[in-house]
DNA sequence: CGAAAAGCAAGAGCGGTGCTCTCGTTGTTG
DNA sequence: CAACAACGAGAGCACCGCTCTTGCTTTTCG
């Protein structure tokens, strides 16, 4: 499948990566707005036309950064759950979400890029899909052990809209688990909501405000947790 | 004070706020990202350098238009503070959170410019604290009036870290509230993750995986004033 | 093996951007 | 009325994404 033929493709890969790595470079010293792929071609020492023949337009670079930055994100969350695995869930809840706000504040424009505004005429390529949801996925493991080692309170205090618990259900199907509905639509409000705290904080809105950014993103992902049912 | 003086200061607001309702109709149009100068200039018939005389940079009309969403968005939510004046706290509580959604669905590339990713080179000037603590501002107003009728659950579950409630402290001094510290950090995370859960609808995550927006936001809000104490 | 085909780098060029500077005009003010 | 400050317009600079053409090199196939 992916065997090496000749010196042509060898390059191929060799300069693809190179300029992968070179815009991963500007990206994380500029922000994705200041990424240009002239500046790019520049400090490779190529002609800027000829970078079209590797990424045919500044968007599909662009995808590309987006795809590895979503896959770093998501690995980081799965190490994080993987070395946690002899803790309480509630415990495991955190470190996963300790996990992902380190690697956001590690990342600032990466992070931006992912969950920061979408690229003006923007369209999220297929390829984006499988990567972007290692994180909620990472979670919804969390939520799936507790279930089986009874740690998961059942029962959320509200009944659930009929049309939550459809979606619910569906997500569930995806997830491939057996989880109660409620358990479902708090984990995928908790989700979105643990990418409030951590936009809040890599995006300046905590500035003058929260001052004592760990313990409070630690205290408030107990809330979350609790939020899950764990 | 704001006496006007003669033909040319009368023209120069005039032309200021010209150029401020060009630049917003291609806000809303196409993004700020896709906002240029040239454009504004081109559509009002004037040379893109005679705009320098009223902005001094392009970040400065768009800081301009920024102060100009966040006040949209604090009257939205004031007023949903306002109309609810006689509902239950969980019931204003969740009004305004709702007024918040519904605008930033009604201005989403207003809405990316408030809590999207800071544009390239940003300094938030002091300006914009005012305006952006608004809609902040409403949601501890719900909680202020919940405890002064007693609606307010006191103690929360888990003793705040230290730290925590020294912001906690600090925060409800500069709110003019004494409300208990473990409400006004459930309050400050509630903040932010609420904008998570309207960040994740606008930005397009929730595409595929939530259907029932409505109700699994109506749903969520009840959880993020649970986590206030309402 | 040699010719055709395909991949590639480079340069010139198009239309666009933010921004600066100069110059002639026009309203304001002492 | 004269000096001054504000203003509009134009030219121009450096940059951008992207396209097209021109040669060259590698691969492929008769």
């Amino acid at each position: 499948m992916s065997v090496i033929k000749g010196a042509r493709e060898r390059a191929r890969v060799e300069v693809t990566a190179a300029i992968k790595e070179e815009a991963r470079r500007q990206l994380a010293a500029e922000g994705a707005a200041r990424l240009s792929l002239r500046a790019v071609a520049r400090e490779l020492g190529m002609a800027s036309s000829a970078l079209y023949r590797y990424f045919p337009s500044r968007d599909d670079l662009l995808t590309a950064l987006i795809i590895d930055a979503y896959d770093s994100l998501g690995e980081a969350a799965e190490a994080a759950l993987a070395e946690s695995a002899n803790a309480s869930a509630a415990e495991r809840w955190t470190a996963v979400c300790r996990a992902v706000r380190k690697w956001a504040l590690a990342h600032p424009h990466e992070y931006t890029l992912l969950y920061g505004s979408p690229v003006p005429g923007y369209r999220a390529p297929q390829d984006t899909v499988a990567p972007a949801a290692r994180v909620g996925l990472a979670l919804a493991a969390v939520a799936r052990d507790a279930q089986a080692t009874g740690e998961l309170r059942s029962p959320a205090a509200k009944a659930l809209p009929e049309r939550v618990r459809t979606d619910a259900e569906r997500i569930a199907a995806d997830l491939g688990t057996d989880l109660p509905e409620p358990a479902v639509a708090g984990l995928t409000a908790a989700w979105s909501q643990l990418f409030g705290l951590v936009g809040f904080e890599v995006f300046g809105h905590f500035h003058n405000v929260v001052e004592a950014r760990d313990e409070f993103f630690d205290h408030s992902c107990a809330a979350l947790a609790h939020q899950v049912g764990l």
